[in-house]
DNA sequence: CCTACCGATCGGTAGG
DNA sequence: CCTACCGATCGGTAGG
């Protein structure tokens, strides 16, 4: 008895509801955007009413914040995580090349990168959605060129590269992401992940 | 007297309203997508009833296709007819950028490339809409290979760049459009015409 | 090309 | 987390 009755962790079930309103809700905006996705259809695909998810998210800008948040959280272990575990320059470069690939070949999200269709969708309008959008994309072009900077450090890379390697790394990313999307074809990947190799020196 | 009483062109009206529509529709296609983008919004945007654009385009769809119609011509005029101006090969692909970098430094759309975004907005949709943008996307990079392989058969380029050249550049349009937009920074243009040119071995 | 209208769905709220 | 509801807007039609 010593410690009392047993408690069930506080809101772990609202917790746990809200997690996976949150998943389903990147999953349907790369195939509706972010600002297709209506609360109606995502209620219903979570077999849920609309003021339950209200219960959740107090507007659809909300939702919206929310639902980035989860998918920028997905990114962080599916594809940075590999980064860094990786040695700063061409090592984290590949990796984060390779980790990216897989997280389209695994099909994460029905519509292919979640980032690369908000920063396509939101890139000309105002507002928080489109500004959390831009501190990704920021954020993720300031890791890579970390990792340029450090391969010129080290003479991995020469350094002319600090101009636009993490620019070009980052379009093949876009491209990657656009071409599978609409092809299903693996063979982007393979491509794409050749393309990178090559431009880093590391294959013929 | 001669020939007769002065007649209007029949429905030269009709058709300059027609293409007056199709272009607004472009316009706000790239801010509001091609999915996002509402009758009811377009018909006030142009100061028009929404039965007034149902009687040029029976349903929505049609007034999507129409307006990617559109869209085609003016990236045919703007960025393919400098291509094809040029001779093919080398040159070909520099034109291609160039035109392609000052259709976005002009923003002719104000959303950044029409076809950019919608790319990845319709990648992962099924129906008409999506197959008439799959089909300039294979259109372009058709384009593209061509004259790649001109430029390897003119030896200017090595036979190793027709497995992944026209890929490449392809990514840069995507990461130049999604750039400029997000940021509205003119160095972007300037860095990806440099990146291609350093690519196709003019630049240091 | 218009007015007037349709059923459906939008984002959101009241009240529980 | 639900039912029941709100005004606004959606794509689309009738009839002119």
């Amino acid at each position: 008895m010593s410690t009392g009755q047993v408690r069930r962790a506080p809101r772990s079930d609202g917790v746990r509801t809200r997690a996976a309103i949150l998943r389903a809700s990147a999953e349907l905006a790369t195939v509706d955007g972010l600002e297709g996705l209506t609360i109606g259809e995502l209620a219903r695909h979570i077999g849920m009413s609309k003021s339950g998810l209200y219960a959740h998210f107090g507007s659809k800008e909300e939702l919206q914040l929310a639902t980035i948040e989860t998918a920028r959280q997905v990114f962080d272990e599916q594809v940075i995580a590999s980064a860094l575990a990786a040695e700063p320059g061409r090592a984290a470069l590949v990796a984060i090349t390779d980790a990216y690939l897989e997280h389209l070949r695994a099909r994460v999200f029905p519509g292919g990168c979640f980032f690369a269709g908000a920063v396509l969708e939101m890139g000309s309008r105002p507002g928080r959605v489109r500004d959390a959008v831009v501190t990704f994309q920021r954020d993720l072009a300031g890791l890579l060129q970390g990792f340029v900077q450090a391969g010129v450090d080290a003479g991995e890379l020469p350094p002319s590269d600090l101009a636009s390697l993490s620019f070009e790394i980052n379009g093949q990313f876009l491209a990657a992401s656009a071409s599978f999307t609409l092809t299903g074809e693996p063979a982007v990947l393979d491509l794409v992940a050749m393309v990178v190799r090559r431009r880093l020196g590391l294959a013929s």
